[in-house]
DNA sequence: TTGAAATCGTTCGGTCCCTGACGATAGGAT
DNA sequence: ATCCTATCGTCAGGGACCGAACGATTTCAA
């Protein structure tokens, strides 16, 4: 384990700038590379592959989202894409500009709306998900099943601690 | 190692829902997590520590960019921040009305400018940062140093394949 | 030396993203 | 029956974010 990965430049002047302040480098290094590589697959994602579709990343979230759950109620669909209620609001409307989603009412509740994925948009998710989760496994290509696994763990551990 | 981590009813669910798909879990996990995480993690910090200075996530990271390593022109600025050029200029904007950043013509280069933290913004970060690193010790509470080490060398691998 | 190409930061158009406020609907209590 | 309160989705406002296009400046080659 622990084979040698050389830190980035900035990794390693920004630890020499902060040592000496009581600074817990090791959690400053976890978090910040977390943001480090969300930041840089999240482009990488948007470049050279929703693009094409003309999905923003969000977007594609949400799409796919319905696509496993199928309709959902905006409230829970925000929720489960990680965005808030408003910003559901525009992404939805975007996906609907795209004929990739509808809006339906509820039927017993009047304040709800049901948001569901068109066929187009279906469509559009069978397609995109699996060169998306291709590209993933380039970008984890280089690690081996049990680091895989290891590390999604401990991001699993993170989050039960700071959704808590 | 591996200790028992339960996955989150979605991530449950996703599996359920893409097996039998040919589909790369073990990419699939780990990628998705940094997304969860990251996310996360930036909401609670805009929410707990940030927007007691208004400031923004973008906001704080080029302010302590700036602060590591002193004045730079915007190209360099943007690329050690991980935002385009044209969202720095938004951002140092927004940075200027809070007085904590200020722009400077080059010497040399009529095209290029310099930014640079004022004594506002550099205080700013003082303060700011040992707290931010405090919630930063609080999110990775459950992982021990090893694992933390772990977590960042694995990060460190991804970004590296993924910037190549 | 002068014109072409490269590079700089900004602007523009569009989307994402949040908080806070809002109107509409629902449900529970009296 | 009629309030009071909770909850729903949307809108408004402000900032973040990107790619593309742009003017200004510099650099290099002929």
């Amino acid at each position: 384990m622990s084979r040698e990965v050389a830190l980035t430049r900035e990794e390693r002047e920004a630890r020499a700038r902060v040592e000496g302040l009581g600074i817990d480098i090791d959690a400053f290094a976890a978090v910040s590379n977390v943001f480090r590589v969300a930041n840089a697959v999240r482009n990488y994602m948007e470049r050279n592959l929703l693009a094409e579709y003309r999905l923003s990343f969000s977007g594609f979230t949400v799409l796919w989202v319905l696509w496993v759950w199928g309709p959902k109620e905006s409230n829970v669909l925000a929720e489960e894409s990680g965005i808030s209620k408003s910003t559901l609001t525009g992404v939805v409307k975007t996906l609907e500009g795209l004929g990739f989603a509808a809006r339906r009412p509820h039927a017993a509740d009047g304040r709800r709306v049901l948001v569901e994925a068109t066929e187009a948009g279906l469509a559009a998710v069978r397609e995109i998900f699996p060169r998306f989760n291709a590209l993933e496994g380039e970008i984890t290509r280089d690690l081996s099943t049990d680091e895989k696994a290891e590390l999604a763990r401990a991001l699993r551990v993170m989050l039960h601690t700071v959704e808590a």
